[in-house]
DNA sequence: CTGAAAGCGCTAACAT
DNA sequence: ATGTTAGCGCTTTCAG
């Protein structure tokens, strides 16, 4: 019982193979009469095409690799940025007939896989998601010379598609000044991701135009360390009136240290976050945010992959934000 | 510049292609002197054997489907469950050597797809996540006799890996009573996925053993359903004084409605969800929740995959719950 | 417009 | 233990 082959369909159908491979990849110079006669064929013994024939004979393929970097374990196993990345990556690929391969790149044995894959040829092009700034992979496949996109900003310079972090984390900090706070801490992300890096930047360089110090605790944008470094910031600063996460599961962390602390929001301290996830309307209170739309962002790579595909030079492109305010600031 | 092939390494190191194929796959029948000349020559052309040529030849493939029933536009993007068991299958099946191949399976269209890509050969078997009762997919692809696993009951009688549903609902309700709630009212999920169906089940029996009814408003595991599921359960019952979420993220939905209609929880109304999702531990108050660890019964269900590559017969597997008391029950 | 034939790069008997 | 040879299933010149 095995799958039919192009072979047994055209000796069904009573033509050659060529032509059996003419209708099945639709080309137009096939008289109706015999494309009629395959297509009968195909459907009655529910021919499809060998994939790995195909790739062979072509040289070409229809699927992209999506590696994430991923730490081992997941340090937040249920990150609403990798959900959204790539189920909207997965939809506008897919829907350009392109078939995603998910590769988790935490690991230096993953790293490896990763790299063996694309090189054995399976792909078509390559899709990096959150790199970190010393993960050597970028570099390693750019030299082989794939097609390749960055969602969000990395070392290596390939194309991207990012969002105006430095900006967007300006934006959150010039409006907690013009609330009248003084004290602004923030809770960053993990320090050897660009986005993380230039969150910071944005935030540290709108406090200095106004002289004012910076406060900082690290985290690595999961709730719990939100959740600590909020407790430490509150430590070493119990005057402190603001904070500013640098994503929005941090700044759910730290409202629950707040809260934990006798601190009611905004009316001691005032919460900021970055990304306006979903969650961040259930809050008590709602959450005042800095919206990087990361589906735009997402579908907006995946098309970029496709431009490159199609020969165009792969312009980094950076979206807009915008402020969200809500009630916890 | 095209990649090397087999072929110019067996040049290069002057032996012939079955020797060098020999090597390349770790068989142990060659001379050590051989052995040597060919790695060598791997590694100055920089050799990765064509995955194409490889699975044509061998009639075979690492990769595996990973097919997910998704909403066209996807009812809510960063669903948690979505992330933990995409990466987690990754992680259990890459480091078993296979290659995810994702594939979203919401409309009529990608259905298809990824009916034809199995049929393509592509992959070696198929895990099914999260399928609605009437999909069509369970069936169709059973039909062509592809080992296959469901994360989750679900109908074709597929082996699967699932949480004892009922029994979760069961106990939270349960302690719901034993806690001397009178009126509890559920917010379902989609009432055609089996998963629902069972956390409902477990709750009208429980409550029909006591003698109570029911009051049951229809959600789909969204936080906006749980959200608006609960002010229709107020509306429609003023003096209800716990309501049992058929999953978190509902119960932070439901917890919103609650603080918004001015309800003290748990004073005036308990709320119990189910899942355990990291979010429950950060809302306020804490959430009492049912712990179904998705990542373990994703794991599982990756090693069933597994087993049944091996020719297991792949039986269901029930995964044990318990209730996690917090402050919201 | 159709068919015959030559590969794509690799593996797996088989022979040596 | 090594090499030779015949495919795996498909596409793609090239003749007809």
């Amino acid at each position: 019982m095995k799958r039919p082959t192009l072979a047994a369909v055209a000796a069904r159908a009573g033509v050659s193979k060529s032509s059996v491979s003419r209708v099945v990849n639709g080309e137009a110079t096939v008289t109706p009469a015999i494309r009629e006669l395959v297509i009968r064929a195909v459907r009655e013994l529910g021919y499809v095409p060998n994939g790995a024939a195909r790739s062979l004979a072509t040289q070409r393929t229809n699927a992209v690799a999506v590696i994430v970097s991923d730490p081992p374990k997941g340090l937040s196993s249920d990150d609403p940025m990798f959900s959204a990345v790539v189920r909207t990556v997965s939809r506008v690929l897919e829907s350009a007939g392109m078939q995603v391969t998910l590769m988790l790149a935490g690991s230096a044995e993953s790293r490896l896989r990763a790299e063996q894959f694309v090189a054995a040829g399976h792909v078509a092009g390559v899709m990096l998601v959150s790199m970190h700034g010393a993960d050597p992979l970028p570099a390693s496949l750019a030299r082989m010379g794939f097609p390749m996109v960055a969602f969000g900003r990395s070392s290596g310079g390939l194309p991207y598609v990012d969002n105006d972090n430095t900006g967007g984390a300006a934006v959150a900090v010039k409006y907690l000044l013009d609330q009248g706070r003084r004290r602004i801490a923030t809770i960053t992300g993990p320090l050897d991701m660009i986005a993380s890096q230039d969150r910071l930047t944005g935030y540290r360089e709108t406090l200095r135009d106004t002289g004012r110090r910076s406060i900082v605790a690290i985290g690595d944008f999961t709730r719990i360390s939100g959740y600590e470094g909020m407790r430490q910031l509150l430590e070493d600063d119990p005057a402190l009136d603001a904070v500013f996460a640098a994503n929005d599961l941090m700044a759910i962390g730290a409202l629950r240290a707040l809260r934990e602390a006798g601190r009611r929001v905004p009316h001691d301290v005032a919460v900021v976050g970055f990304d306006d996830i979903e969650a961040a309307l259930y809050t008590a209170p709602p959450l005042t945010t800095v919206r990087s739309p990361m589906e735009d962002q997402a579908a907006a790579t995946a098309e970029l992959l496709l431009s490159v595909f199609n020969g165009a030079p792969g312009t980094p492109v950076i979206m807009p934000h915008r402020l969200i305010v809500r009630e916890s600031a």
